[in-house]
RNA sequence: GGAGGGGUUCCCGAGCGGUCAAAGGGAUCAGACUGUAAAUCUGACGGCUCAGCCUUCGGAGGUUCGAAUCCUCCCCCCUCCA
């Protein structure tokens, strides 16, 4: 990341074109020029849902460009769903959300905070809750907010009218989704909000409803959704196709490796901080015969670089190309001592799962009779093996899950 | 208020008295191939003291030698009519 600017100098035409990389779409361009030649700080919303504190990847093209924003000098009101959050966004799958308490929520912002802070400014962030306007608007204020829209435009929204259409049922809460996101946009007289391309429904709601309420209507910019690493779904906590931010370098480097050439390019299209002239080089080399994995590499190392450092993206490199290229064991193995049985021994397969290596016994034996099970580097072909006691060996259950175990007759005194 | 349809193993979804730990697909895991790619192929995919045993098919009872499958009650979901 670059150092924060001082307030921007910028001509406002390479403030656009800087707003404008890597966005879906821009409701309206114009509105955003005028705002902008207003030449005060503009208020910048992004919503987040307060149960998920474990930011990824996938967060993050929002949120830098969030950033780009405060770099220019604006200010960013960083909104954390506790409201809303007890509802759930009708999108997708529709399990309903158990009520967080104040302490899990408050616990929640503040792991927000951290790793937001690695990427935004806090001098130039707000982080504001809806439960602050919204517990106080009571039922008479909410009603008056559902006056303010119909059934008809709510049936727009894509996922509704599907639905609808399917005979599927919409609960009537759902519709207060939108209409309490948008009524945040008028607590909070926003003048931008960032979001989604699934969000544009509701981000348009927030610009109707400005209007009624006799604001300006906010600028409504929408970013792609990055894909996990599957390539298909997006990336998200839930499906378990992520990198989150706080993942360790060796961790985070492996996953992005793990990424399909394809999908690769499309990380760097909306991570990577690089020129886009730059990527496109990168792209017509390996057109051209080079192997993506080194272009992976870079793409790998600016992300370990941009939440770790320069040294720990290094690492992570030599470690990766030692690991998988040479076929060496990490040296930070997991350590496990073992309390041998009454026959002096332990089963490979309960060591394997007392070991963490395998979820359970019978997951260690199938595991054992397809192969997948090496000691020291030897593959093992009884799944009825006993380690005895005062051994102490490397044990791996397929490529990626390694543990030293040591088995011992009693165990040690702590 | 009335009529009908449905709840199956992580997800979707077959099964409708024994041969059912339950078809098929997805996800996942292991092996082969590789660049720990991806794709593909092969296998596995409830648990355990693992050639055997134990616990699963919304919940509780019941019928039966035997139930995911039949009966009763209960809980939950959906559709249509009003």
């Amino acid at each position: 990341m670059q150092a924060a600017g001082n307030l921007k100098m910028e001509s406002l035409e390479s403030s656009v074109a800087l707003i404008k990389r890597g966005t879906v779409e821009i409701l309206i361009e114009e509105a955003l020029r005028k705002k902008l030649a207003q030449g005060r700080p503009l208020r910048v919303k992004a919503g987040f849902d307060p149960t998920a504190p474990d930011l990824h990847l996938g967060h993050t093209v929002l949120i830098n460009k969030l950033r780009q924003f405060q770099e220019l000098g604006h200010q960013v009101l960083f909104l954390i769903g506790d409201f809303t959050g007890a509802i759930g966004d009708p999108t997708g799958k529709s399990a309903t959300r158990k009520p967080l308490s104040r302490g899990e929520i408050e616990a929640n912002a503040a792991t927000y905070r951290d790793q937001v802070f690695r990427i935004l400014d806090p001098e130039r962030t707000q982080v504001v809750f809806n439960s602050e306007w919204m517990n106080g608007l009571g039922a008479a204020g909410l009603v008056q907010v559902a006056a303010q829209h119909t059934v008809a435009r709510m049936l727009e929204r894509d996922d509704f009218s599907k639905r609808y259409r399917a005979g599927q049922p919409i609960a009537i809460h759902e519709f207060l989704y939108p209409l309490i996101q948008g009524y945040d946009s008028v607590a909070l007289r926003s003048d931008v909000e960032l979001g989604g391309t699934d969000q544009k429904f509701n981000l348009l709601v927030g610009r109707q409803l400005q209007e009624n309420y006799g604001q300006e209507p906010q600028v409504v910019i929408t970013l792609p959704i990055l894909e996990g690493l599957d390539g298909v779904q997006k990336m998200s906590k839930s499906l378990g196709n992520y990198i989150g931010i706080t993942d360790p370098p060796d961790q985070m480097f492996g996953k992005i490796m793990s990424v399909s050439d394809e999908l690769m390019w499309r990380y760097f299209e909306l991570l990577s901080a690089r020129d886009m002239s730059e990527i496109e080089a990168w792209r017509t080399e390996v057109q051209g015969g080079r192997n993506p994995r080194d272009v992976k590499f870079e793409l790998a190392m600016e992300m370990v670089e941009r939440f770790h450092s320069a040294a720990a993206a290094r690492a992570a490199l030599d470690g990766f190309i030692a690991r998988f290229r040479q076929h060496v064991l990490p040296d930070d193995l997991p350590e496990v001592v073992l309390q041998a049985g009454e026959s002096g021994g332990v089963p490979i397969a309960n060591l394997l799962k007392d070991a963490g290596l395998a979820k359970s016994t019978s997951e260690a034996i199938r595991a054992v009779s397809q192969g997948g099970v090496k000691v020291d580097g030897e593959r093992v072909e009884d799944s009825r093996l006993i380690c005895p006691a005062g051994t102490d060996h490397i044990y791996q259950v397929g490529k990626r899950r390694a543990a030293r175990v040591r088995v011992v007759l009693h165990r040690p005194l702590t």
